[in-house]
DNA sequence: ATTCTTTGTTTCTCTTTACAACAAAGCTAG
DNA sequence: CTAGCTTTGTTGTAAAGAGAAACAAAGAAT
């Protein structure tokens, strides 16, 4: 029960081809999803005829994107000949920048790292522009035969439709067109998203099967700051000016140990970031700490690990403020799944008693039962978002 | 980019008639929305053929649901026929409960009124159903030659797939098979929402300009609780089991004046309610006020109208925390509009500038520019929800 | 060895849009 | 007031693509 809009009527209506393009992009998803899979348990499933679905796949290989690998076993007649996605093929360049590092990849169309490279991320703007620029065209030198698609994955405000970063408050970056800068460097399409909007895409297409499967889901980011991507009926969703998804600056109450990156002490952000557990961290020591600088939230997550006890109650702490945010965000969206990603999930085992505690005080009794999971996507997640800009492209509209 | 999800895809799958299908609900939604409009207009803004255009009109015209209503002026050549959505005919039945009277309503495809009677609601829930299905079947027999679609709201959880009422707070009532009732009993197809849902799905299809013109909006409805509908990309949002849009459950901290329907006082609800408001009004007069039980928020928003000190008070106060949630919403979802429905907003001119001046304190510098607005829809949005809930399948489906 | 199953292909029909030609109706201008 | 141009709406044909059925290929079962 959609709601049809007027204005983009033109981009809506149904040619003679239109009906093709949406049964090739479907059978492509279940080469994906189910391989091997072979064209008549395609036609089976989908109720599409073995004639249509062999004609489909005809063309999924003549373009590139399917193969066959040889004959199924038998079920008391002729055998099935299977079908899979073509890997080994580099198809997405992903561009993964964050606080610390950028890593530049490249992969194939399952989403397999083909080749990578990272080198430490600078506070110079115009640096950080020719270097990217630098690295990428020499990939898309190397790759020229593959006709590349380029996605990016940066931590802060992004208007995707325009193609531009609006603010990065880490380092306070304002107004960078890198976007456009790529493209006419190197002609290729490049699409950018906000760090916890592509992690959750990430997740929606490569994620544990538990999230793919859902339709609407909540991804919480975990970093410096703290970030949220809101996928709604199998869709990212952005809001106006790509700003949607901001909910770690909602007003929780109290007072945090920390500023947020907007300057507010009273916002979730402010109580339950990497900042604030590491500021809880420095307040329990009493302020006898030295190495003042190059204490991370990974030595943090480590020693809380190992028990030191200041840790553990630090991180302790801040996942109670993270499941007051969830709790919010569960009544609200109602989720299928809530997933937290970031550094702190690896000392999930310290915190998903408090998440639940917290979730079970406020949700009443168990009306909803919303899944609270850590990522599924190693220690990367930024970097295959980035990528799956891509990838999800490709799959979603089938070329 | 939408992903596909395969358990559906027999649904999903474009048959022949699938392109006609989305063609026709394209040329309906035109002739709804910009009549009187020629099939010459119609084809020239969607880039269909006029060819197509005028078959599916035919159709469209033969099925009852548009109709041509004569000549336009003429801009150089032969002179177009108009056309215009075919009104007077009774399509969809609504039911509209609320705590205190039950609306049911009989309108065209325009939404237009055609027959409505009123009675009040009782808690007893026995005698409820029996009332309902007596009024809704005499009304149905009466226009049984038009094949009528029943649509009813709710104000409490529902679960829209089932069909099944799963809370109503106000009256304790749980797991009421109404919808099913009613089924048997008239053989018509019935459609149920929960209130706020249904207001937002009015707005949608039937507000202000700005916000039938917005993919993504945020309704909040204030009455004895406080419920929110979200609308993304066109479409309502739901969640899991229907209990999506429960943003009045979110922690704001504080300590609220009165107990939400959960029995929370940090809550939105307990913050921003008509119960909350007339709370503060009662805490104002030093409980040195009478009429206890017959003082409700339509004699609390008359007093504020007319000045009275206490009662323009206790609605401001009202509004700030209704401000604290809003911005919540602003930064989290970024929506274009945010509307407020409810008694509450008679008043709008007493309250605007509160809820400007919060929004403006957590939302920075001018990023998002999201519109707050008051409903458009009259005094009984909830009724055209009820009635939106068939018309918007109608249009959305295109039979 | 014969019959039944399953897979994948081929052929023909049906639906629907695109395109082009045409008729209808009206304006304009010499 | 008639010829030419525009706009609207209709009609007829071609092309795209799914559905259905028949067929060939390949294997299992009896």
């Amino acid at each position: 029960m959609k709601r049809i809009y007027l204005q983009k009527a033109k981009a809506q209506i149904a040619r003679p081809n239109t009906i093709r393009d949406i049964n090739k992009q479907i059978v492509l998803n279940y080469v994906r999803d189910r391989s091997p899979i072979s064209r008549a348990e395609i036609a089976r499933e989908t109720e599409l005829q073995r004639s249509t679905v062999s004609a489909i796949v005809d063309s999924l290989q003549i373009s590139g994107m399917i193969i066959e690998i040889g004959m199924g076993d038998s079920t008391g007649g002729r055998k099935p000949t299977l079908l899979k996605l073509k890997t080994g093929t580099p198809v997405a360049l992903g561009i993964d920048l964050t606080p610390r590092t950028t890593t530049i990849a490249v992969a194939d169309l399952a989403g397999t790292v083909l080749e990578q490279e990272t080198f430490s991320t600078s506070p110079n703007l115009d640096f950080m522009t020719e270097r990217i620029i630098e690295r990428v065209s020499s990939l898309a030198e190397k790759y020229r035969e593959f006709d590349l698609e380029i996605g990016m994955s940066v931590p802060g405000l992004v208007d995707q439709a325009l193609g531009r970063v609006l603010y990065v408050p880490y380092f306070n970056w304002r107004d960078w067109d890198i976007c456009q800068r790529i493209e006419t460097e190197t002609g290729l399409k490049i699409t950018i998203e906000n760090d916890a909007n592509a992690t959750a895409l990430a997740e929606l297409w490569f994620g544990h099967e538990m999230i793919r499967k859902s339709r609407n889901f909540v991804m919480i980011l975990v970093s410096e700051g703290l970030g949220t991507g809101i996928v709604f009926d199998g869709q990212i969703y952005r809001g106006e000016k790509g700003s949607g998804g901001e909910f770690g600056h909602m007003t929780v109450g109290g007072e945090a140990p920390v500023e947020c990156s907007w300057g507010r002490r009273d916002c979730w952000e402010a109580h339950s970031s990497e900042k604030a557990a590491i500021a809880r961290y420095r307040n329990l020591l009493h302020e006898n700490d030295l190495k003042q600088n190059d204490f991370n939230i990974t030595s943090l997550v480590e020693l809380a690990i190992h028990g030191e006890e200041h840790a553990v109650r630090a991180l302790k702490e801040t996942s109670e403020y993270l499941g007051i945010g969830i709790s919010n965000l569960m009544v609200g969206l109602s989720p299928q799944v809530v997933v937290v990603s970031g550094n702190i999930t690896q000392a999930w085992h310290l915190i998903v008693d408090d998440l639940h505690r917290i979730a079970q005080q406020t949700v009443p009794h168990g009306l909803s039962q919303t899944i609270i999971m850590p990522s599924s996507l190693g220690d990367s997640p930024t970097l295959i978002g980035a990528l799956g800009l891509v990838l999800a492209r490709k799959f979603a509209s089938a070329s």
